[in-house]
Order: structure tokens, then sequence, then C-alpha cells
DNA sequence: ATTTGACATTAACCTAGGTTAATTTCTATG
DNA sequence: CATAGAAATTAACCTAGGTTAATGTCAAAT
């Protein structure tokens, strides 16, 4: 990791963590929160543009995003870049149980971040201790890969217009139970570049088409701000499912 | 699920189960897999294009695959499908714990093929009785991330020669662990509309593209069986990694 | 206040892949 | 063996999105 980066001093204890309401420990009793927390090795403070792990290389830690913005992408040989998901305030970071294995693709954040770190070496440990949490990983593995079969749909079979309503509302629908005052306005951190990168269009495919969707009303994206404009529209542009999106399970 | 769908007499015992080495209890010891038998619901043979379960609909059994090739899809409603992937022997199928949920996709066989059968109710208890179990679900899922992010990149950032080369090889190496023997020529039931839908292109341009790679002596792809002729030249087209594909952990 | 570099915007042109539609195999079934 | 539906193949034409390149805007750093 990064060298700027740096472990706090305060250490929120697990039963305060504001991100218990949104991630992997939402359905566990009180007392199992306690003792998962031993587990833990550190929280930690990273900014804007560290890289976190880097595709190809071995990393030995798991982390829980507690607030900020990191996204996963893979470079091709030819340097072009697919990302795959943005990772936000609760959800689980760089899951891959196989220590031993490289990682797949790398993990940079986009804003100043916040992480809880776990060792991976615990892990087994854990589980086997733990079969709710166990349990409650599954569940969050399933809806990634939900949430990764929607990006599929979205880049293979929709034209760029569909496309991007659909990046919209997804980060959108997932930023809005961080900021439950929020109204239509986000923060957005994504450059044009980084769209495109997600929804494998060009940067200046994507300018074009956020104009078209400017002029007629449908999003407004400038300074980092995403405003949505018309709901409805973009839902049904994008054949938006707010299911496909939703961290919490419905309990 | 399809009213041909035939429940069979026969029912193998899970430690002869000759799909064991290659999917999810691969690393449990005999006496675990005992113990989860008792789970199991049944063992049933599906005919070539049954439904197994539609997107939309609630659905309350889970599968391990025992023989025969199936296909997750999405369908949008301009009728247009994205296939998302492909299920082979030793997969997991309809991983989706919630069972309230309804399935955000479809499953159909593309070849007769054989289930094991589990219902859904039991399996916070097998979570719950054996951890082993959860941890080996966890890696099983955590690898189907990593093929469909390899499907984002293949659909995102490539063309259309190195979409069907990636295709191709990644068939090629679920399917050899199954059937030590072959050479390389492998069964290969998908028609070129579904692999239009696999990598977001045309039925039309997969053949044309098909032509061209044959054209140079790189893949044969006839009465469904395909051969992979210059596989170097094919793993370089593709950006190919096997690690990327692989069910089986290192150990 | 100015410089610098990252990011956004636009225009002109081009091509990979889509569309339509006709023709030719297959393959399953009576 | 005959037939029908599914699948493959091909050609002609078209367009959504890619490419290149120039210009404008903003915010951080000196």
């Amino acid at each position: 990791m990064n060298t700027r980066a740096k472990k706090t001093n305060h250490q929120t204890p697990c039963t305060l963590c504001p991100v218990r309401q949104l991630g992997i420990f939402q359905r566990l009793p009180e007392a199992e929160v306690i003792k998962v927390q031993q587990y833990r090795s550190g929280q930690c403070v990273l900014p804007a543009k560290t890289l976190i792990y880097r595709q190809g290389e071995v990393h030995n830690h798991l982390y829980t995003m507690f607030t900020g913005w990191v996204m996963l992408y893979k470079t091709l040989s030819n340097g072009s870049r697919q990302i795959l998901r943005y990772v936000l305030a609760g959800d689980f970071l760089s899951f891959q149980p196989d220590a031993r294995v490289p990682m797949t693709h790398s993990a940079q954040t986009l804003t100043e971040t916040t992480l809880c770190v776990f060792p991976r070496q615990n892990l087994m440990q854990l589980f086997n201790e733990h079969p709710e949490v166990a349990a409650q990983i599954t569940l969050i593995t399933a809806r990634d890969i939900t949430l990764s079969y929607e990006y599929l749909v979205n880049i293979g079979r929709k034209n760029a217009r569909e496309r991007l309503a659909f990046l919209f509302l997804e980060i959108y629908h997932r930023v809005l139970p961080q900021f439950p005052e929020t109204g239509t306005t986000i923060m957005f951190p994504l450059t044009q570049e980084d769209i495109a990168d997600t929804v494998g269009l060009t940067l200046v495919h994507v300018n074009r088409t956020l104009r078209s969707l400017r002029e007629e009303g449908l999003v407004q994206l400038s300074h980092h701000k995403l405003t949505i404009l018309d709901y409805p529209r973009l839902v049904s542009l994008a054949g938006f499912n707010v299911q496909s999106v939703l961290n919490q399970p419905l309990l």
C-alpha cells in the first residue's frame, strides 16, 4: 500500500461503526460483532488516488470500506483499462479467499478513504468460529455477482445513453443510504474517462452522450456533482431495477 | 422446472460423486461429505433446452452440476439477451442466498444435464453445522466473480476476434479437467447466436469473425465441435490467463 | 497572479460492427 | 425418404461509436 497511508490512532469500536447498518455485520447480533472485532488489525485513512493493491501481486489484507470511493479495475497489455466496480462505504474490498493467488485486478482510491483492515490469515479461523459471518460474506459476494451481471448486460447489450443512465442510477442508489438527507444531487468523483472505462466507451463519446442527456434534461454532471433531473425517464431509459443494486437484504 | 424433468431413482452417494474432484466438496474430508449428503433432496436429469428457473421468479433450490451444460442469461425488455456464464460439471448453480428475492437471471440447459438438488431452506443450517462448506462456497463464489470480471473486460475492451478467442479458451480450459483424455477438440454445444449473446456481438458478425479465425488457422468450429488449432497464438490474441478461469484451488 | 497539468469539450473524419435479407446447410421427425 | 424448422453463411449497405487533434476551462501549486 502507498506509503502516505497512515494508520490512525483513533480506533472506532465495531459496535459503534457507522457502516454497520450498510455492510457485512448487518444481521449479526451485538455479541458476534464484539467477538469479530478482535480479528481486525487496524483502521487506516488513504488520500485520493492511492493504489491499495495491484493486479498480479499477492495481497494479504481484507478491508471493509468505512468512508470514501474506491474503484476496482483491470489493465490490459495494450494499455486500456476496464473498471469493474466502485466500492463504497460498507462494501467489502479485496475479497479473494486464497491468499497465495495474486490479485486479478487493481484497487485505487478516488477520494480520501477510510478502511477497516483484517489480515487474511485470520479469515479461516473467523469462518470456523463464526459461521454467521461466513454466511453474511457469501450473501455480500452473491450480490456483488448480481451487480457484475448487471454491468455485463449494460456493456454487452445497451447503447451509450442507456449505459450512462444505468451507471448514474446505480451509483445514485448506492450513495443514497449513506447520506439520507441527500436530494437529487450527489457527489460524483469519477472523471469522464473513468466513466468511459466503466461502460466500455471512449471518453469522447461519453462527453457527447453526456451533452445529449443534459440537453434532454435527464441528468446534469459537472464539477464532480451529479444531479438526477428526470428520474422516471432515466429509469426507463436504463432499464433500471433498484433490486439489482441495493446492498441491503430485505429483512 | 420443466415437467419433462425426471427425478432419477438412482441416487449416487456423494462420496462416489464423480464431480467431487471438481467442485464444492473438493477439500472436505470424507466425514464431512457424508454429513452434507443428508441435506440433498435429490438428483435429476433434464433434457436439453429445459428452463431451470426464470428471471423474476422466486426459486427455492440450489444445484450442483453433475454432467451437462447450462447457460445463465438475462433478457432485456427490448428482447435482447445477454448470456452471463456457462455452468459446467462441478459448478454451483442458482446460488443466491436470500430465498425471498426473485432470481435476477434465467438458467437453461444446452444439453442433457444431471443436477444434484438441495432445498434452499437447509442452507443456513448447513452453514452453521459445517463452516468448511461455507468457506468452500465462499471460495467458489469469489472465483465466479473473477470470471465475471474477465467477461467484463472481454466485452468492454476487446475487439471481436479477441472476444471469441477468449471465450473459446475459457471454455476449453474448463472442459479439459472433466475429460482428461481430450485432445484439442471438445464438444461445444453453443450456437453462433449463443456466442454472440455471450460476447456482446451480433450473430452475423460472429460468423464473419469465425471465418477469419478459421482462415488464419486459429480455431475450427463446426457441428458443435471446437478445435483449438493454434493454442499459443490464440492465447496471445485473447490476452488469456489460465488462472482467471480455473475452478481448482492451487492446493 | 501566473503557470501547469489534468480534465472537458468540440469538430471532422473513419471503421468495426450492426442491419436486413436472401440462400444454404443441417438435423430432427413423421 | 421427405419435409420443416433451426442454424449457418454471405452479401450489400449503414450507423453508432471510435480516432485524432485542436481548444477551452479549472484548480492546485509556486
